[in-house]
RNA sequence: CGAGCUGUAGCUCAGCUUGGUAGAGCGCUUGGUUCGGGACCAAGAGGUCGCAGGUUCAAAUCCUGUCAGCUCGACCA
């Protein structure tokens, strides 16, 4: 009976802690609609946490938003080959337009059937260079730098919420530049930029660099990732930046006039996150206690227990909680929050025993609680818990009312800091070295990453990928330089590249 | 899309073998006692047993179909 109201742990079974995380923090659920997920109110502010934070980097390296069509029609989606043949499992497809009731049922009306079908986006390249063909004209008219938030539909057999679902949120960055230098730096730009947000907004540590030919977005000549581990020791992929080359400008025959007026293809570029961040937000910082949310990315940044067991003790605690609420409120605001204010929240429930509403709180992962019982009014004090370290420890007693808005505004700052130092140093430390096929095989078997000496054949990557069931996630670009011998074929390799299982 | 398992109260599940008209715990509502780490007592509300057929005097229970979910495989951000 007091197991019901623990979640599972990361030890017993770490899906089912996921799922619990999921669930009692109230960040979305399974809708009745196959592989798709409801993303419930807790879960869409974390989202819109992210949208902002990602939104106001795009901005300030020129990029701007703009919508394209829901609806694909086929013979578009058919001008990439390499694109159409990467999605055409799992695209859903519009055929009629209309229904009709027939003996009170509703049913297709066959006589509205489409002349061409339409394809629901699963990524939006072909619809958005199919508009910038007439867009570009000039050079003068390049770069062209837009992005778009959207939804995107891929028609996935399994799913997991946040992880993999048939529909998700995403933003999608489509740029055209007039020569392949310039692309190639938008390309580097945009996945350095996810790198940015993952470590400085999520506290998530990620390998940056490109991903193998076999792993890369089918139409781009190649992809960078931002690639991360999760508390089990599997990869995420957490975001990818493709160099597209002139192939999408070629598929919808996009040309300008050059300064020496010479007509050239476009060079393109694309790139995008999804909801899948919130997937890799949980697994990277949340413990056995709930949720665990960077300040930077929460919703609530902190949350003020008033105690009390009668209304007459109770009532001073939440003058003095509103006081200090609003003082927190007046904070300066700075980049850190996004120049917004901070959130605070007055818990006022009464019905409940104060650990309870305690353990309720940290399962949401709010960074900070305040708590303010009769002993701290009689000391004018309150007492703070920080979330990154949950129970007695994390907690602070006797700190003056007057002290408290800038103690809490420093241990947001702290949180933020320690979530990634220990994130990244649980990293560090299940990256491992094979030096032969043998030894991997046996490592692979244990979480974490594996460095380790590939040929860079698509033949070598597929039995490595079959037998052991690990991929290439990342060939880092600060990893080491040291040269070797293919670990399964023996012939030569110029670096180590990253091995994992996989999300 | 292949293999296995599961659908009964908001949630977790018992009941099914051997058909007889619906149960528990948690949660919820009300009242009382509690209250600085997940309180307790009492009363109460809440279910077309996933859905559709079939067998039967009678189906949560047996049979057929179907839909959904989970686990494992192939695919993927």
């Amino acid at each position: 009976m007091a197991d019901d109201k623990k979640i599972t742990t990361r030890a017993a079974n770490y899906g089912e802690w996921y799922l619990d995380i999921v669930n009692r923090a109230g960040l979305a659920e399974n809708s009745d609609v196959r592989g798709c997920m409801v993303i419930k109110p807790n879960g869409y502010a974390i989202w819109e946490k992210m949208q902002r934070g990602l939104d106001g980097l795009f901005k300030d390296t020129g990029h701007v938003n703009a919508y394209f069509p829901l609806f694909i029609p086929k013979s578009f989606f058919q001008k990439e080959e390499a694109m159409a043949e990467g999605f055409a499992k799992e695209c859903a497809v519009v055929t009629h337009y209309r229904l009709r009731s027939v003996n009170g049922k509703i049913e297709v009306d066959p006589e509205a059937k489409l002349e061409e079908e339409l394809i629901i986006r699963p990524t939006s390249e072909t619809i958005i260079w199919n508009t910038y063909k007439s867009w570009i004209q000039s050079y003068r008219d390049l770069p062209l730098l837009i992005n778009q938030w959207a939804n995107v539909v891929r028609w996935e057999m399994r799913t997991r919420l946040f992880l993999r679902t048939a529909e998700f949120l995403w933003q999608e960055g489509h740029t055209a530049h007039a020569t392949g230098k310039e692309a190639e730096e938008e390309t580097l730009r945009m996945v350095r930029v996810y790198q940015k947000f993952a470590e400085e907004w999520m506290a998530m540590p990620v390998l940056v660099g490109p991903k193998s030919e076999g792993q890369k977005f089918p139409g781009a000549v190649y992809t960078l990732c931002i690639e991360a581990m999760m508390q089990d020791g599997r990869a995420l992929q957490a975001g990818t930046s493709h160099f597209l080359g002139q192939n999408f400008a070629k598929a919808f025959d996009v040309e300008f006039t050059t300064e020496e007026g010479k007509r050239e293809h476009a060079w393109a570029t694309s790139w995008g996150v999804s909801t899948r961040l919130i997937g890799g937000l949980i697994m990277t910082h949340s413990d056995d206690n709930g949720l665990v949310v960077p300040p930077r990315l929460a919703p609530i940044h902190v949350v003020i227990c008033p105690l009390g067991k009668s209304e007459a003790e109770r009532k001073p605690c939440v003058e003095a909680a509103e006081k200090l609420a609003q003082a927190i409120r007046e904070l300066p605001r700075d980049d850190f929050y996004g120049y917004q204010p901070i959130v605070v929240k007055i818990d006022n429930d009464t019905k409940n025993m104060p650990g309870h509403r305690f353990a309720e709180w940290e399962l949401r992962g709010v960074p900070v609680r305040v708590e303010l019982g009769p002993k701290d009014m009689e000391k004018n004090a309150c007492v703070l818990a920080r979330r990154d370290i949950p129970g007695k420890e994390g907690k602070t007693m006797g700190v003056p009312m007057a002290e408290a808005p800038a103690k809490i505004d420093a241990l947001l700052r702290d949180i933020q800091k320690n979530l990634f130092e220990r994130a990244k140093k649980f990293r560090d430390g299940a990256m491992r070295t094979a030096n032969s096929y043998d030894e991997f095989k046996k490592l692979i078997e244990e979480p974490g990453f594996i460095w380790a000496h590939w040929d860079g054949t698509r033949e070598t990557e597929d039995k490595i990928q079959e037998e052991t069931k690990a991929t290439i996630r990342c060939i880092p670009f600060d990893g080491p330089t040291e040269s070797g011998t293919c670990m399964v074929t023996g012939k030569p390799s110029a670096k180590r590249v990253v091995f994992a299982r996989a999300y």
